[in-house]
DNA sequence: CTGACTGCAAAGCTTTTGCACGCAG
DNA sequence: CTGCGTGCAAAAGCTTTGCAGTCAG
């Protein structure tokens, strides 16, 4: 419904633009970083994508990862995210879907995305009355999942459609 | 006006209970960190504490400080907090208000305060209804200082009144 | 052609851990 | 007394950086 993947490609494209007109250069080892992150909606952190590359059979130092994702950062095409771990978890999904918000599920660790236009409205009028204009804003609710809990199972099956996967899924791209 | 100080005293004698009904001890050095985790509002991170412990003529251990902080965050004495940056933040607040949110300035890096229970609630509300029980809420609107811009000072005078401090301020305890 | 990129390995930071000794309960 | 806590130093992760060679524009 939302995102098809010409989203994808035009992200890729404008994220190629933002590169060069900062004076960076798209080479090959860019071109597939790219590819491997937005090819996915999947929350990502740097050895993820690295591993996602070596199983691709692409020989990609970890440290050429790293300077792009840091470029990426940089021109909003990748919002860095918390899940309460050590690694620095990244979310492609900002460019095709701006005000999402994530809830942890503390049952599975998966990060579920959610929109609520109402939120972001309050939040910004919020900070506004207080002297502050509100940039980005960043929800994330630690949760517990009710059937998990009722029945055992993990059916994340999105009751109002969002793009991530369910709670029976690995967490690792791998 | 709200959190006087008996709540302080109040929040450590609870944190000492929690420790010895787990099976843990209370030393001298974890008394002194204690004293110094919850005689301020302010968030820090274990290198902040070590340097107000040494101030002090305390020599505590870093390794005792982030041992301690690890036992007070599972007992949700305090809350881990992210500021984007590297190190592990915590904010020692929680216990006396447990339903505040974050504006971080983006102009002078510091963390404001605030609350409100419609968010709260409708953050609630929206997790329920995707299927899960929500347990803790975490917000952070990364924003602007409207009078930083305005007049090049950053006075954050609590227009609604928060318990930190202003943007003028040191951001460590140092 | 030139400057930015790459891989590698080393360095840097923050946080955790093993161990021998010490202290709270 | 016993077991958990402590300090120290080493180890462990994750991320960044210096350098010599390579490639995009």
């Amino acid at each position: 419904m939302r995102d098809p993947s010409s989203n994808r490609a035009l992200v890729q494209e404008r994220a190629r633009v933002y590169l060069r007109e900062n004076g960076s250069k798209v080479t090959g080892q860019r071109e597939k970083i790219l590819e491997a992150i937005f090819s996915s909606h999947d929350h990502f952190c740097a050895e993820d994508l690295h591993a996602k590359l070596k199983a691709q059979g692409h020989r990609i130092s970890i440290a050429t990862i790293y300077r792009l994702i840091n470029e990426l950062v940089k021109g909003h095409f990748l919002r860095p995210l918390d899940d309460g771990s050590e690694r620095h978890l990244y979310d492609p999904n900002y460019p095709t879907r701006p005000g999402h918000y994530h809830i942890l599920c503390k049952d599975c660790g998966k990060m579920i995305e959610f929109e609520d236009p109402c939120l972001d409205l309050r939040e910004r009028a919020l900070v506004e009355d207080r002297g502050f204009t509100a940039d980005e804003l960043q929800v994330r609710v630690d949760a517990n999942c009710k059937r998990h809990h009722a029945s055992g199972d993990c059916p994340n099956k999105e009751p109002k459609g969002n793009a991530m996967d369910s709670c029976a899924m690995e967490k690792k791209i791998s």
